[in-house]
DNA sequence: CGATAGGTTGACGTTAACGTAAATAGAACG
DNA sequence: CGTTCTATTTACGTTAACGTCAACCTATCG
């Protein structure tokens, strides 16, 4: 029972596609769906992925992305935001208004966020209202 | 060119299905889908549907639900929390319980939503370094 | 009355985001 | 060497949320 050798360069920042699975409860599939799409890039040994430190990075990102709403081409073009590789000063001002547009877009969902927080609450309290009418009946029937 | 009559019970309060489009900027399709959903109920005139001011409300939390990546199901769920009837304590205070569920989550959703507003700030704040960065270089070349 | 405008009900088509199954490959165990 | 594990590619299937016809009704204008 062979667990593993030190030729197997068992690099502790590369993943097997099991072990992310397993970290981000996520399906094989999904996985090489992600990389189809160009949104992850896990390196090969032989003929199996080796997913590193920079893939879970941007997986995080991505379940993230999902959580929101986001579409997986909309996840996409975030990504390009973060990892700016060494490029033009043209093109990292581009960047940076890209990546204020998309501040904005969130801090106006944060905005839209707290109107349903508070009209949730607001329901909430006059949920509340009705159970007390109803057992102020009963205790002074 | 007669455009209305007393007949026609020119309710502002009800809206047709053309009217209903314009104001939220959805297609018939769309309104006829979220009907089949049961998420709206128009009422009929004839066999025409006439949106009433509950469809306007229930409308605008659907389309706000859909931005915030809610499906349809699930949006007709958290639909089912507002327009309470008079209902059983017993089911007012299940109701509470729910809608205590879904306030709790959408607070999750804004603490994530917070942490991705910060993390794209200091995003564009290594992005500002390098430009001026660059900048640097060139006066001082 | 005929044409036009606005609405209706099917019913099939489409896209995104995977699920699922079949066939294949290589490493390791016994 | 045969099996077992793990992974791979290929490819068809599925669900949600509509889009896009086609065929039909019906009120009103001219």
């Amino acid at each position: 029972m062979m667990l593993m050798t030190i030729g197997d360069l068992m690099d502790p920042e590369t993943m097997s596609i099991r072990e992310m699975c397993d970290a981000f409860d996520v399906t094989p599939r999904t996985l090489r769906f992600y990389e189809s799409k160009e949104l992850l890039f896990p390196i090969r040994e032989g003929q199996k992925r080796l997913f590193t430190r920079r893939d879970r990075a941007r997986l995080t990102l991505i379940l993230r992305g999902k959580r929101f709403g986001f579409s997986l081409e909309e996840i996409r073009q975030l990504l390009e935001l973060y990892y700016v590789g060494d490029q033009q000063e043209t093109q990292l001002t581009r960047t940076l208004e890209v990546a204020q547009d998309r501040l904005s877009d969130l801090e106006q969902r944060r905005a839209e966020l707290d109107d349903a927080i508070a009209e949730m609450k607001s329901q909430m309290g006059m949920i509340r209202d009705m159970l007390s009418g109803l057992s102020d009946g009963k205790d002074t029937a």
